[in-house]
DNA sequence: GTATGTGAAGACCTTCACAGCG
DNA sequence: CGCTGTGAAGGTCTTCACATAC
């Protein structure tokens, strides 16, 4: 398997040169490292070493085909197809979460919206009622969801981590100020607004300039 | 300076012990690293190794003082002062984010919300008017702003990032799906959900269970 | 006995610099 | 000549393992 062989490093970039080339003209069919660099915010030997990581094949003196690159960009992310996902918490975040609409573009599509307040239970959010988070099991299954966002309180995130797992979901995306205990084999990408804001002011108050 | 011999890799899991050190229990006065290494999900060693940057001195045999440590982290992260920030786009995600709030318990007040949109300027939104971004400088300098949170489109956020850097903001937190180029001495931690959600699918789709 | 603090080893990541190809 | 692809060098980060201190 050829993903094996990526290391982790460069499949967080990845994503980026993907977006990056769609910021190329439209007319443009040929790109460098160099540039691809550039508009990437990285160094322009990192790309190449990257790239070459997909097999990808560049022509020498010339650049990269960008169709190509960003064909082969989506084959290694696997995005030559949908996925189905599952938003679990319906506060601030989670609505806005299920109106943003910002990832269907790449094919991911919210197919569930759950809460565990049965009050909320009904109201339409992002076009669709609020199911019950006792349903989530049977949802996952008729749906067929393979990743779940969580936006819930920190004091919930465990316990609805632990229940998305059983319902088979491998993938978490994890907006809840808190660390998930998971099985192996289950990953879990944290995304946490006051840990960044608490990194900035590191910089901020210590060391000068730089 | 202390601080700059904090490695960036430490820096980052700080804001997670200090977090972390919240979970325990509130009679628990002392803390060993391997505790607080299960809560956070680090390997032990990485947490004596972390917290001797700070020239933390737990107690051998015993552990580190759970508020004395508390007291280090605050410090270490420059959290012992408030900060006032900004909020630059006020559509759903920037809506979210100003109703939020679970970050000024470390400090962190949005004391502006401005949009570039003069049909928005005067909704409220998390208690505040929301202002033309015409007047940035003007309230960067009033209330003491000292970070931005960057939720536009990505089509504006360079233009933004440049505006909010003339203002002489130093830190910068964006939301918006773009890599943004600023000057020596600003700081831009990026939050990402495409990208996290790719990543997601990179190993989704590619190897096995891990 | 128990848990810290840390040198040393090893894994991983980035950058350089240039050979090689178009 | 220009740009890719990559060995080699140089960093940084993590983990081990144990001397050290309470």
């Amino acid at each position: 398997m050829i993903n094996k062989a990526i290391p982790e490093a460069t499949v967080s970039r990845l994503p980026v040169y993907l977006r990056s080339l769609g910021d190329l003209p439209a007319t443009q069919a040929t790109c460098s490292s160099e540039q691809l660099a550039s508009i990437a915010g990285v160094n322009s030997a990192q790309v190449r070493k990257d790239l070459s990581h997909l097999g990808s094949h560049g022509t020498r003196g010339v650049g990269y085909n960008v169709a190509e690159l960003r064909a082969q960009l989506r084959q290694a992310l696997g995005l030559t197809q949908g996925y189905s996902v599952a938003l679990i918490g319906a506060g601030n975040l989670g609505t806005a979460l299920a109106n943003y609409g910002g990832f269907e573009v790449w094919g991911f599509e919210v197919n569930a919206v759950l809460d565990a307040d049965a009050d909320k239970v009904g109201r339409i959010v992002g076009g669709r009622p609020i199911e019950k988070l006792e349903s989530l099991e049977e949802i996952v299954n008729e749906r067929g969801i393979s990743i779940a966002i969580l936006a819930t309180p920190a004091a919930a995130a465990q316990d609805v981590a632990d229940r998305v797992v059983r319902a088979g979901i491998k993938s978490i995306l994890n907006f809840a100020p808190a660390v998930l205990q998971v099985p192996q084999g289950v990953e879990v990408r944290r995304v946490d607004l006051s840990t960044e804001l608490q990194i900035l002011t590191f910089h901020l108050s210590g060391e000068g300039a730089v």
